[in-house]
DNA sequence: CCTGGTCTTTGCTTTAAAGTAAATTATGCT
DNA sequence: AGCATAATTTACTTTAAAGCAAAGACCAGG
């Protein structure tokens, strides 16, 4: 695990930071672990803090009252996310955070960490061009929900999640339920889109492994 | 018409700034008129401006390849939008954007403006927060997109537009098609399903008018 | 007042997606 | 190794959504 003052370090949020204010930063920091599958903070929550991952990985989740799941992003090592009440007073958490390993992360709140940032303009201004990023993700997202049936969701899925799977294959490591839940279907929709794609040639699957033989047809079934 | 200075004076974005300052930028900027229809600026475009709108009405609208468009957002008088490329050199325009009245906007330049947003760290702050906001309505789209089947989708689009005809019918001002583009369907499906609530007592119909009469039903429906 | 164009409405057909249930195969644990 | 549990697969059924076509209503302009 590396140290929380090489990951500021290494993030471009905490680029305009000197030494000495990036150690009074790291020194307020409060870390918390969680456990694989431990949720860090509820849908509709009221959360006033901001956090970096140490290690570890965590799901952003919207669910349903029906007991559905969508999974809007996954976050890794290093990854910068926040609570909504961060930057407006009482604003709810959009999303669950999920643990998905065991995971460290170090948060600071907003009393703190606001009015460090509201003086550096640099500051202010990496977020915003990382919550730019972010919009840009969520307008994919948009745009595959409104314009893709599922089958081309799956397709598009299937090339980020076993890219590197054109000559051998891959383990998977997602379950075919966790799959739904990243492009908004269920399991056995999944599934038999899976079978389908095998028949037509452009994978080959096995109960648990899968590879890529004709990548360019899931493009074309992608749009891409 | 309002002026620009009140305007930007009525801003939260542009609180920070002392009078002199506020003149310099009004002066900086640069006023455009578009007619109803006309398109501002289209997908995938490299446009590196900020722009407030003086009046009109702005619709940001996805595309897809096989000509069904979403209407993601409608800005009015007064709203802040920008390009990608504002905030990330190189970034293509997720929407498009298209006026839906006649609109005068005033634009500047990331040149321009980007320094003095860098510096004023109130102003960067006060982005993130119209940013944020802006991601709790993508956040709402794509709950609604993933979860809602089109009958939800549509009581909320009628309780959003229609909240102030509970008494008496109030004229539609959304094409069939309009509001197809919002909910991301078709405009038979909208037809048919406003027919479905109207047969079932939530709202009466005409042609042109509508009116809501079971306001509980649509909320339940939109699963509020 | 007629006419062409746009918008709305409706019936009918087709397709995609989802729900249900059960069999099969892996996995982890004792 | 054996057993309980979880995940995958498949068949069958139901429902939602979309596509197509045509008829009716309205509007603007000549």
């Amino acid at each position: 695990m590396d140290s929380l003052e090489n990951i500021l370090a290494a993030n471009p949020l905490f680029a305009g930071f000197s030494n000495q204010e990036l150690v009074e930063i790291t020194g307020r920091a409060i870390h918390r672990d969680y456990q694989n599958q431990e949720i860090l903070v509820y849908q509709e929550d009221v959360w006033p803090n901001l956090f970096v991952i140490g290690e570890g990985k965590i799901d952003a989740v919207k669910e349903s009252a029906e007991g559905r799941s969508f999974i809007a992003t996954s976050l890794g090592a290093g990854d910068v996310f926040w609570g909504s009440a961060f930057f407006i007073e009482g604003a709810p958490m959009p999303v669950l955070l999920q643990a998905k390993a065991n995971t460290r992360i170090y948060t600071w709140s907003r009393d703190y960490l606001v009015p460090i940032i509201r003086q550096h303009g640099e500051m202010s201004w990496s977020l915003c061009q990382l919550m730019i990023s972010r919009m840009q993700l969520a307008s994919t997202i948009v745009e595959d929900l409104a314009f893709q049936p599922v089958m081309g969701r799956l397709a598009g899925l299937i090339l980020s999640e076993f890219s590197d799977a054109e000559d051998e294959f891959k383990s998977r490591e997602l379950t075919l339920e966790e799959m739904a839940s990243r492009i908004g279907t269920t399991r056995e929709m999944v599934c038999r889109h899976l079978y389908r794609f095998a028949e037509k040639g452009a994978i080959q699957i096995k109960r648990t492994e899968l590879r890529i033989t004709d990548r360019g047809m899931l493009e074309k079934q992608a749009g891409k």
